[in-house]
DNA sequence: AACGTTGAAATAGTTC
DNA sequence: GAACTATTTCAACGTT
């Protein structure tokens, strides 16, 4: 259905970029909610910034990290690298 | 409510981090669909920086558009570049 | 002289990744360069937006500029927005 | 020294940009020669996309990460999160 | 040589 | 309004 530069193609970009607007609606909407989390937990003393490290940590996929490191140590070893 | 240093601090704050990641995912979730339809338009043979473009444009109030525009015209002509 | 699993591909890798890195300050030094510029014309009151538009215009091809631009046009056209 | 309205803010702002655009072709050329030591290592059999990530742990300070993670600690063990 | 993936740069938003 | 953080955008890289 491709067809960028038949009559068409204007109604098929409308569609794809009212979807992307309605989209980014939603997702400004859940970070507005976010915000708010984040300033009542402020309002009550805990240090957010403490919590956004702690959420970021959370958030990292561990298996796939220590995969990668298994490479990594071959050539850090290599270059005699410790860390 | 606050009680940052007493007893149940940590129930309250992980309460407080569980809402937030909740919505952290929704919030994803909305960027995924995003990427989607940007990824669908650009296999269908359109231009998503041009999309994203326009996109801005329609987001940025008209004023603050022209102002912006003016900025750039006075700064090109200012060290002598047309175009 | 390519010997990655040899017994010297250790001091061969070494030697690379010195080399690069020696680079990669280079050149991180003379982004922190650019930055300070920034700020500093900052700081005189410059719009720094309007100087990065001004210096990407200048970077980009003249006819490569007009056909972004004649795409956005079309675009926004296509989903009736006007500017 | 600060007059972006004033007369001679033309001046200055010419100066600012060329000053960058002088920087700016300085750090493209080191951003190359890495490009060239990168395909180098290449041809001789060697893995980039590890020594890219060996490059990027040795770049980290790792001071400063320990310090961060005190403090994340803290709140990490306050929610009954494991590392 | 187009595609997805990744990393760096720039912009926007938030906090102090 | 200055600094920091987060997000978005852009360019490079490897892959198919």
């Amino acid at each position: 259905m491709a067809d960028p530069v038949g009559n068409n193609a204007g109604a098929q970009l409308k569609s794809y970029m009212e979807r992307i607007e309605n989209l980014q609606e939603e997702k400004k909407s859940y970070a507005d909610d976010i915000r708010e989390v984040f300033a009542e937990a402020k309002g009550n003393g805990f240090d957010t910034k403490a919590m956004r490290a702690v959420l970021k940590l959370r958030a990292q996929d561990k298996a796939e990290r220590r995969e990668q490191e298994a490479v990594v140590q071959t050539y850090a070893t290599a270059i005699g690298f410790e860390w």
